[in-house]
DNA sequence: TATTGCATTTCTGGATCCAAAAACGCAGAA
DNA sequence: TTCTGCGTTTTTGGATCCAGAAATGCAATA
């Protein structure tokens, strides 16, 4: 594993295992065996238990009708379900951070956008896009509020890997992921509301669009 | 314990603090000592610590500096938070929910309501009101949605109990209630919607209102 | 009497153990 | 060859064990 900075192992095998499902190393679908990741976590089975239902508790992993427990993998039912809960949720947020940003705000949210939009490996796109709105709305002031959108922004991140080979489609999220940036660095409150409620509902449309109809 | 519909003892222990904590026997605050619970549970500490982890991410019970975990005591600012999340996500699934009720689900609303609206034991209050709104909301199709809602409702239900002193307040609940119903049971999904934000907008307010200003 | 330091007790997180349930695989029957 | 039934293996949930951290209480001192 790369780095370990929780202060506890059932910490540290939840963010190493929420990292490999977010990335895509476990694909959806995956099942989960206690004692395999225990050893490659190079702990015991209980933190690993926690990290399973702590997972499970999000949403990113699911359990079989018995015991069993695998990554879990998205139906375009579920995908439009988050994405109209991330609808409903990312526009309050913004709206309550953008009149509190701080210079700081903005300049972590840029840096966070630069990353987001260069090329890079397509396994944490997802990721490096969540960092961005996330950075925007960080300001916000409710936790709460935060931990619902990481959680959603969670659950989605791994499929945004096959939506970014279209490049006339990463062209249009540029410009939107700019539009909104430079609403917010204005401070106009509604004009970022509004950039955050278009962005977000073509994203979310964009990944619907992804799942066959009839797909599980 | 009155009921253990669970298979597993986990489950049976989540529901059977989840159930305290929601009714107040469990008090804000209280602070939380694996081994009793898991006496009086009847089961060893394992299935009650994954029962207050679960609880944990709920947000019903909040971990202290260090190991020890105390029912969480809600402050004015988390209030706020969650009233606005409900405020933007019950619409949502009113509105989703509408053009689906059938005349099973309105009953079933409607003997809710009929729960809800009389008198009865204060500590069950917040739950019972609770079961009103997720009744209504059930056949929106969404189970994401329905569990966040449900999350955010289990977190005020035991706040509740202070706001029904006041009588005339809640005429006006029954009032809210009342046209909330009308409104979904004659399929007018605009004004089911309005309606929902009407009423849950004031029962924030008034749950915000009840906190003093300055509280922890 | 109030306060600080230390010994004791309590409690938690993590590891291990155990029984039961589910998955697997093989053999025999159709 | 395919399906079914039974014995074996694997894996899980729950209980218990253990070491370390925090809290508690007592005593000695100012």
């Amino acid at each position: 594993m790369v780095a370990a900075f929780a202060a506890n192992a059932a910490d540290e095998a939840y963010a190493a295992l929420r990292a490999q499902i977010i990335r895509g190393d476990l694909e959806p679908g995956a099942t989960l065996r206690q004692e395999l990741l225990a050893k490659q976590l190079e702990v015991s089975r209980t933190p690993v238990r926690e990290a399973i239902n702590r997972l499970q508790a999000e949403g990113l992993v699911e359990v079989l009708s018995s015991r069993r427990s695998r990554v879990a993998a998205l139906s375009r039912a579920e995908i439009r379900d988050i994405g109209d809960m991330r609808l409903a949720l990312e526009p309050l947020a913004i709206g309550l951070a953008v009149p509190r940003l701080t210079a700081t705000d903005l300049r972590a949210a840029s840096f966070a956008l630069q990353d987001a939009d260069e090329e890079g490996d397509p396994a944490t796109f997802g990721e490096r896009n969540s960092r961005f709105h996330l950075a925007l709305m960080d300001p916000c002031g409710r936790p709460r509020l935060l931990d619902a959108i990481t959680s959603l922004l969670d659950l989605t991140d791994r499929y945004h890997r096959f939506a970014i080979a279209d490049e006339s489609h990463n062209d249009l999220v540029r410009d939107e992921h700019r539009r909104l940036l430079d609403a917010a660095a204005s401070g106009n409150v509604e004009a970022a509301v509004e950039a955050t409620r278009t962005h977000v509902g073509d994203a979310a449309a964009r990944l619907v669009a992804m799942f066959p109809e009839t797909a599980p």
